[in-house]
DNA sequence: TCAATTTATGAAACCGCTTTCTCAGCCGGG
DNA sequence: CCCGGCTGAGAAAGCGGTTTCATAAATTGA
């Protein structure tokens, strides 16, 4: 009887029935072309030790762990957290696994955070808003392969992913200017966030066709509490409609509102970005643009999965949003 | 000029470096004690490589992965997304990653899934509610190291971590009375779930304390959908509070209560479970059990960092509630 | 000055699996 | 009947590190 306490080696099955390890090898592995009594013999012994293959050797032999990691700046945001999940679903019908790793909005930390979880599995998907652009080069070659997310940028050579917040946030601007809605107040994302930039541009434009709307930008954040903060600068602007960095901010706003006595939409209309799964259930309902989050989740692992196989990845692609109206704005005041 | 294209490797910089694979091995590990001058040339060579050591390989020599598995039955879930975050910060800061696992509430694929990700790593923390107990028992020897989330059981010795909702229910069900509530309902979770099984027996304490009261108890699930779909059913019972699976139920029971114009806390009193981030947001603000996910979160790690350091690991641990009394739970209406 | 230690470094085994290469043994054909 | 071509299975060389053990050099003490 072999040491009860560690786990079977691939010898030890080899030797229990009678073959080398290579044989076994090929058993588990479905390459074994012999005859099948042998084969059965071999199962048989693996399953007499409880043999479970190394997946740890096995990967060290093969060039390859199946695993990829995934870093966001905040888990705690369901925009993430949907991207997550869908990711991981998918790469698991693949047998891959998903590796986590949470900078905690630190954009500094990101750099060390995402080699040192490379270089653990094959592949990574990074999500890092807000790096610079010249860390996010010096990183991109060792972290290949490589998926970036909201980072469409012709710079590097990797493929990316991204929302079409530019052309989101213009249409809901749009939506409020048909309402009737003339000053509007942007509640900003967290400094030096690429997305948020992408969203500032879409204001513009939309600025640029409709000479009678102003626009205040405030500097708010991602969160829930960056909404809740700016209820009352909000009412103070005097806009009659407000449009947040995404949903959790435009939570907060409603929320804020409502304690300094505001009705929404009657008083001032909210609109937010992401359509996380709460946004429906707000109340009033959120209007928002809707983000396919987990289609982008989903798209994430399929570039990855191109790219381990050495096919051809597909190239840059840029998700449109769907204007979700509900009730959260409305007409202007009058 | 070595193949540029692959990864340098230790014995690549040992060469250049003109030392044995030992000695870099040493440098990188802290573990090196000869002259000064040699350690500045292995570190200078395997800059000029950018070498970096292969985790791999490292982890099959030593024996551990310094990875950990989470496996969730659902990870769109708020309240495992706040365990899966604090675990994963808490670990990183000791090195470790996690890789993820959703069993996407399917409790069949689980035992597989389990072992199939705690192949890969060097233990697991195994939240899954609706498992069969003898699945579970068959399970945990092949897992170990383990930690179990809500599976207080003394049949595993195995640690576990788990909220003490039996308690927390029946707390929220007292405060209803103390409001004057005598006809309660409550929307149950999964069929078969551990943790709905617990929130059952809780009421059934209350019930034996308080005589007068009649507890209608309803099959609902554990997602805002199923809050949502049970909305007519909880008008239609009589009762003048309903006590949820969770929040996400809540939520949904919420929001369907107000599309049938009624009125939370004036008609009808809504109480959630867990305080997961949007609870305090809803409206009205969610009345609920909080639930403290990210100490579990971080708890569950250091059990499974003392196991890994072969430390004796703490024992069972009950996490208690803390009632959150918000504007959905109100008097009994006149 | 020389033996006895101590110290810095390298050779080699090992972690557990995959895979190439090699080689018996068996087949049919000439 | 003998030989070349197949076939099934094993030996061994990796994968890229770590670590034990041995050894040559340096240091110490008498």
């Amino acid at each position: 009887m072999p040491r009860r306490s560690s786990k079977a080696t691939i010898a030890e099955v080899a030797q229990r029935a009678g073959v080398s390890p290579a044989t076994v090898s090929r058993v588990f592995n479905a390459r074994f072309v012999g005859r099948s009594d042998v084969a059965e013999r071999v199962r048989t012994a693996a399953a007499e030790l409880a043999y479970t293959p190394s997946h740890l050797a096995r990967s060290l032999a093969l060039g390859q762990t199946e695993a990829v990691a995934f870093l966001v700046p905040d888990l705690a945001n369901p925009a993430f957290q949907t991207i997550l999940s869908a990711m991981s679903k998918t790469a698991a019908r693949d047998g891959y696994r998903v590796l986590v790793a949470d900078s905690a909005e630190s954009p500094d930390d990101e750099p060390l955070l995402a080699s040192q979880t490379r270089r653990r599995c094959d592949a990574i998907v990074l999500c890092a808003p807000r790096m610079a652009k010249e860390k996010l080069l010096a990183l991109a070659d060792q972290l290949r392969p490589l998926v970036l997310i909201n980072r469409p940028d012709p710079g590097f050579a990797v493929p990316s992913l991204s929302i079409d917040y530019r052309s989101g946030i213009a249409r809901l601007a749009e939506h409020l200017h048909q309402l009737g809605h003339r000053r509007l107040v942007y509640l900003g994302g967290p400094p030096n966030s690429v997305s948020d930039h992408h969203r500032r541009q879409g204001l513009t434009d939309f600025e640029r066709r409709h000479g009678d709307v102003v626009i205040d930008r405030l500097a708010a954040g991602a969160a829930i509490e960056d909404g809740l903060a700016l209820a009352g600068t909000v009412r103070n602007s005097g806009a009659t409609a407000a449009l947040a960095f995404n949903d959790l901010v435009a939570i907060g706003l409603l929320n804020g509102l409502g304690r300094l006595g505001l009705t929404v939409p009657d008083d001032i209309s909210v609109a937010g970005f992401d359509d996380i799964p709460f946004a429906s259930f707000t109340t009033p309902p959120l209007t928002t643009a809707s983000v396919p989050h987990a289609e982008l989740g989903a798209a994430a692992w399929r570039r990855l999965c191109q790219t381990l196989r050495g096919q051809p990845a597909d190239g840059d692609e840029l998700f449109p949003t769907r204007l979700e109206l509900r009730a959260s704005t409305g007409p202007l005041p009058s």
